[in-house]
DNA sequence: CGACTCGTTGAGTGATATCAAACCCGGTGG
DNA sequence: CCACCGGGTTTGATATCACTCAACGAGTCG
């Protein structure tokens, strides 16, 4: 049934966004696709790669998109949660112009890139709900210029440990009092714009502040009012309120 | 006729992201609109009011994006030129999470939103040729987030310089052998999270390596090849071919 | 028990920021 | 014509945040 579905959680992640109907939903899971996974570090797309027959969605998992400079420097554009589109860019436009990279064992739901075209052209509410979906992470692209290009470290770190923590919550894997950090130093380094000797410090320093508390990867929040002000940090440009036309919502306290 | 129609503009710039029929070209050129005007540094959007009855697009002039953060200092996230939508977001967002500039004077053609929205859900070329341009608009997005993530000062400002000759040389706002340099040294800075000092440094070494030439605000490109090696740039990121379906395109000297 | 990855720590360095002043130039008003 | 003004640019001196290099430790896996 609609549980079992693998795009079900398609349906249910667009339900958010807007309010489909049953003829949408049943479209959504007519698309032709396929489930597949993917190992830790594995390279879904290349940056410079035609667009691939698929459409991934992520089902369970994380995965991060990724380009390297000139100079070698790795920099991470995004972090993708179950329920987020991977490379939404390869639905309308038709070279990579950047990597994808699985971070954890990943599960996902390939959709047939032209038949998810025409769904996405020819359903107006689908169409709605894949456009927020699409503007919501072009917010997330500015906030993160704004964190690395104007907050110095330590907000840098805790802004992106706050985006975290909202964004597991609403995709429902966090613990119930914090989450397990998704990635390693090196990785949240490439995520700031930092050093990870630096991420390193700047952790500790957050640690020793009684901002959170670590043990081992698992992240729990101390004193979550404070990191999210250290962190400059309001759930705004997330607009996880999309569904109901504007009715206030604040920077929740997650934790 | 077409030619004077204030939205002419914009069937010519969708045109070079989708093939559109009569009917399309008649249906844009039907949207309620009006034609506005903004002084240089006029507000045009507030970030948290809630999303505006009109959606922007550039007829004229310069305008840019931007976010502050607690402390003060300015972040610019994106740059428009004659042809951008100036607020996309706005289409199916309800509300602004950044702040919209005038940079220049500027005139835009005010679309109703509404109307605009179901153009873009019912018909399909249109809708298509605007998932092109949001598509566009988050690959710089993520561009910058490198650029100001992982590139030293030189670097970051010669690929400014680059995007800007591309771009502008599409828009058809460059000279024939550069550009007015559209921003003064303070919000170059704050376009590439640098300090105005460390810019105006930046420049002068760039001129006196023979990369640049400026006089005044106007500049020319004594040796565009290696200005583009050492700003990385590469033009795949603006997805400059999608009309034509993947035809191999360069990085092309602008001049 | 190596060998490896990841996290931690220390010492020294360097790129960029900060502060402050001077300069340039177009505009304005006496 | 000159004096003055103000925005933008340029320059110098100093400070600092984050980087680099290098080593060590803890945990894990074969």
């Amino acid at each position: 049934m609609l549980r079992d579905h693998i795009l079900s959680k398609m349906v249910r992640k667009l339900s958010t966004r807007a309010v489909l109907d049953e003829d949408d939903r049943t479209a959504i899971l007519a698309l032709p696709c396929i489930r597949r996974s993917y190992e830790p570090v594995a390279y879904i797309v290349h940056e410079g790669a035609p667009a691939r027959k698929h459409c991934m969605f992520v089902i369970e998992g994380l995965a991060y998109r990724q380009k390297v400079t000139a100079t070698g420097a790795r920099q991470i554009v995004s972090i993708h949660m179950p329920g987020d589109f991977l490379d939404l860019q390869h639905l309308f436009l038709n070279r990579a112009d950047h990597n994808v990279q699985a971070l954890t064992r990943l599960h996902t739901a390939e959709i047939d890139r032209e038949a998810l075209q025409d769904l996405v052209l020819s359903h107006p509410t689908i169409g709605r709900a894949m456009w927020i979906d699409a503007l919501v992470e072009a917010s997330i692209f500015r906030e993160w210029i704004v964190n690395i290009g104007r907050r110095d470290a330590r907000a840098r770190v805790a802004h992106l440990l706050c985006e975290f923590a909202v964004r597991m919550q609403a995709a429902g894997i966090a613990e119930a009092d914090g989450y397990v950090l998704p990635m390693n130093q090196e990785q949240l380094a490439d995520a700031v714009g930092l050093t990870p000797v630096h991420i390193n410090r700047t952790l500790k320093s957050l640690t020793a502040d009684g901002l959170i508390h670590r043990e081992k990867r698992y992240l729990t929040f101390s004193d979550w009012e404070r990191l999210r002000v250290v962190g400059d940090f309001s759930a705004l440009y997330l607009h996880l309120d999309q569904a109901t036309p504007l009715d206030d919502e604040a920077d929740g306290a997650p934790f």
